[in-house]
DNA sequence: ATAAAAATACCTAAAACTTGGTATTGTTAT
DNA sequence: ATAACAATACCAAGTTTTAGGTATTTTTAT
């Protein structure tokens, strides 16, 4: 007989969720035993349940896949942690690695290869897609690049959504008006935006 | 005896779609006659096959959902299409509604709401969701002057959130910067706000 | 018809943002 | 150890926004 993987699925779109728990229903040696919409339903979660694999979306809404995946395995390192995410590009591949998971995959795989690559990590071996085509600059077009964002970045837009100027935001963090510009320009560097405007904008439709 | 809705799929995210199919599948009055994977696929398969329903995800790699859907209605204007999006802010749905779309879904919604969702549509119904922002403060009695608004400054708002300057919004408008500028100073007066930025976050936390 | 509101247009000075740099000090990953 | 990233700090020129106005024409409602 076979085993009986206990997963659960980490992902903010509960639609997306919910076909992942039909998907995985389609096979008896998978058990869904819930579904956490952010880190903070997960780790209520963990009190009670321990699954066998974890299967994490790297972007959610105010919640850092990557991050939650490397606290996941400092503390509970026996459970196998799958990332999921519309990222192809090499570098969101590393980072995933370095995060501590045991395999990465992107949404655009289907049904079959979601199984085999749970069973593969279940079975001890990593998976980590080859990025299809290296050369190809990953274009997302709706997607994110929100995950590029250090953690003093993410404060910094915080300050911006409400208003402060970077003086104002200076004054607050205690730091120079000219780090805050700085801070400033490498995110609207890293977000590929123009302006604070668009960055606010871009804030909140991607719940940053 | 009940209908048998013909559906066809529209995400370049297979694994979604393939967990679209399953949560379908669910149901006896819901058939997905298929999956595509971008509008070309799409195409091609309506060559073929005459859908009750699209499902259609409006970031594509490549692909501009509301375009697509724009132009399916002007030439299959029987077809029902819901869109279906990552996307939860208010632009986005009232874009999706100019699009001819019958419907506009958000993936954090779940399967069972998706379901009743696509009866609505097929029995008639437009169905399009009023996000609930979790950072939306629905606070209309304590202090939302947002009434006040005539219809030229909500536009103006508009393109404020698009991150335009008053220069471009007023070569967009064909009008004056100037004009531009005291639209721009009347709406934070009557909003009391004191910037922009801090006008961009009201309008996304007021649905503006 | 007429008052109120909306939309238009203009001026100026100060403050803030944008852009294109350079550069040092820590920390992290290989 | 060494490359890459994060966080810090600085400079300057040009653009945009902000805040104080005034003022005319068009639309809307009573």
């Amino acid at each position: 007989m076979k085993e009986n993987y206990k997963v659960i699925i980490v992902d903010d779109h509960q639609l997306f969720a919910d076909g992942m728990v039909r998907i995985l229903a389609d096979e008896d040696d998978f058990e869904v035993i819930g579904i956490c919409n952010n880190s903070t339903e997960l780790y209520h979660m963990l009190n009670n349940h321990k699954p066998d694999l974890i299967m994490l979306d790297i972007q959610m809404g105010g919640t850092n896949g990557l991050e939650l995946c490397y606290d996941l395995k400092k503390t509970m390192p026996q459970i196998k942690v799958i990332l999921i995410s519309m990222f192809e590009s090499i570098n969101v591949v590393n980072e995933g690695k370095n995060s501590g998971a045991n395999g990465y995959i992107p949404k655009t795989t289907d049904a079959a290869l979601v199984k085999k690559s749970i069973r593969e990590v279940m079975e001890g071996r990593d998976i980590f897609i080859k990025p299809i085509n290296p050369e190809t600059k990953v274009d997302l077009e709706g997607g994110s690049y929100a995950f590029l964002l250090s953690k003093r970045e993410r404060e910094i837009i915080l300050y911006i959504k409400k208003g402060f100027t970077s003086k104002a935001t200076a004054e607050e963090l205690n730091i120079s008006q000219f780090t805050v510009d700085t801070h400033r320009k490498n995110i609207l560097k890293k977000l590929k935006l123009n302006s604070l405007k668009e960055l606010i904008s871009y804030a909140y439709e991607n719940n940053l």
